[in-house]
DNA sequence: AGTCGGATGTGAACCGGTAAAGCTCCGGTT
DNA sequence: AACCGGAGCTTTACCGGTTCACATCCGACT
């Protein structure tokens, strides 16, 4: 009966309106060049009409694209739980939206397969540019997409993302903020749940830790790296909370792992926060649905995201100027952080 | 130095090969009409030139599109925590992967935007098709897309999502055994924590919520329905224990508010599961992270979302034959539900 | 010897836009 | 009267692929 769908394009509308393509476009792309009145009769073609432009044939022949690429390489179990990326997402999407820019998505394996994803993205032209996320140290991206010329920005620390525009938070002093905290709560022995070792800010984490203890003259703290998801979390949390000197406070490197933390105590039948402190990363919901609620340094990550897409919108259009960073994350006390229990107090 | 990208084409690998612009674009689709050694020497040529087709160009003259388009219409900080998206993109994603294709995402506000947007999409010819979720009640996307012929798969009940091709669970028969496997354990007051009442799928559970009770003798269980947030759960589940005959049981739309609601009941003094049984829906690793771990209908929310892109393709391929069920959530108990207490048990 | 047919390619048209150059009026200058 | 410049369109040449009708060559068959 209708055969096959027979889409309107440019040239119906033209036709409609009784003028040539060029006009249409000229139209559309509110370019001088066309009377108000024409302009108005060929808008009221296209409706009538239902025409939009299309968005492959724009870009082939002006080279441009309204896309925005982003690959993420954590395992999908993994993604599911953590809610930094979500609102990572919505707060690049919030941006791009206002320039009617869509984000292609894809989930990858591990960094080869990022890296040979945004080369076909790039080099098949449906990008226009990227965000590459959780450097590691020596990231094997960097070489690999600097040289394709790919248009990116990169989320991390600037030592870690070779040329590639970093945003990135100042991890090291909100470490330090929450180690000072914790220390003037009295806790003498704090302990830290770290993220995979490899993780460019892990390192960073790792090493702002050790050297506010130190400067503190803390107990050296024990600090052990792991997958980022809860299992881990939670053995972890086991482990610390097994050794004989165990820790009165934990800091974990995301929220998941803060949970899970917080399940193992009371499983050991610790009181938090009488017996064991406990501090979040990445403050999310996630941190205020449990009991008692999980103090946190928080992130407006809704906003990294912004920012991130700001600046690659800077990139692609090369007004990039320099570094951005974006504030950084601030204690936000909740329950499950109290002073150090009076047996572990600070001596006096 | 280097001027503008000055990107390789079809043209360059066709000169330095030897040969036409046709013979690459065969080589390259796999099609006959090159020689072994010709394609050979293509397919070297392309490589050393790290030259990959422009799907722009490619899908304007072939009229097809590697791109499908998902937009999601709840609250960014919604969408954030509750692990059922990612997890249900990342089912999406293992499969088109293996057409490599990509998924196109955007989160929206409200529905009329999301008619917009999958309307400039489609009529852009951005995307080939697109995922459809959260269907309401004579849901309005309903005839706005099917006018613009959009090829979509629709994930709700077949009742709901008028001629898409529908991929579903039976909540209805979940919600029973539910229902039942708590009145199993002696519970005769059990309430429910239901979603967004304009939802689809929160009216079909209530609905079989109240049969499931009313057929089994118990009492009439209240149910409230909720915007799907920890803070709602957490409103719904106080008020539902601060009733003079308060429920033993509590049944949740998500994991959210189950979680939530756990800590609910631990701020009143309650003790899950002696005095109050909770149940979970959507399991998530958030069921295992809390303490005790969340009884929960289990989901394979992965496979979920790989079944709805295998659909989606025989939707755009024209291929579709009949409406397709995915596995009945399962009962999966753990440490949040057990007998009803005493008091309130099984008379005699 | 003549022809048929498959394998291997070529060339040009086309997909639906954009961009830049060109053409036509038309009022205002000189 | 000849000239100029700008507004308002039209024409035309791309963009980088795909596709299809048509050339060419070569061995085989009658």
């Amino acid at each position: 009966m209708s055969g096959p769908p027979e889409r309107v394009t440019i040239k119906d509308v033209a036709a409609r309106a009784g003028v040539s393509k060029g006009a249409v476009s000229l139209a559309f792309n509110h370019k001088p060049g066309v009377s108000d009145a024409t302009r108005e009769r060929i808008f009221a073609v296209a409706r009538e009409l239902g025409w939009a432009p299309s968005a492959t044939a724009r870009s082939l022949s002006s080279q441009r694209v309204d896309i925005v690429g982003l690959a993420l390489c954590r395992p999908a179990r993994l993604l599911g739980i953590e809610p930094f990326y979500m609102d990572f997402i919505s707060g690049i999407e919030s941006v791009l939206a206002d320039r009617s820019c869509s984000l292609l998505l894809r989930l990858v394996r591990d960094v080869d397969e990022e890296i040979a994803l945004y080369r076909n993205w790039w080099r098949g032209r449906m990008i226009a540019g990227a965000v590459l996320v959780d450097f590691r140290q020596n990231d094997p991206r960097v070489p690999s997409l600097q040289a394709i010329g790919l248009p990116a920005v990169a989320v991390g620390h600037p030592s870690l993302t070779g040329s590639f525009p970093a945003v990135w938070t100042d991890d090291a002093t909100a470490v330090g903020e929450a180690v000072r905290y914790l220390a003037a709560l009295g806790h003498r022995r704090i302990a830290r749940v770290g993220g995979p070792a490899e993780l460019g800010h892990s390192a960073i984490r790792a090493e702002a830790f050790r050297s506010t203890v130190r400067g503190l003259g803390l107990e050296e703290g024990r600090q052990i790296a792991t997958g980022f998801d809860e299992k881990e979390g939670a053995r972890a949390t086991r482990s610390l909370l097994l050794a004989a000197d165990r820790p009165t406070a934990i800091v974990y490197d995301n929220d998941i792992m803060a949970v899970a933390g917080a399940g193992v105590a009371a499983e050991m039948g610790l009181v938090v926060p009488d017996d064991l402190s406990l501090l979040a990363w990445d403050d999310s919901q996630l941190c205020r649905i449990t009991h008692p609620t999980l103090s946190a340094m928080s992130h407006d990550v809704h906003r990294f995201g912004a920012e991130v897409a700001r600046v690659l919108f800077e990139v692609i259009e090369g007004t990039h100027t320099g570094p951005h960073q974006v504030p950084t994350p601030t204690l936000t006390p909740r329950g499950s952080t109290a002073p150090a229990p009076a047996s572990h107090g600070r001596p006096a």
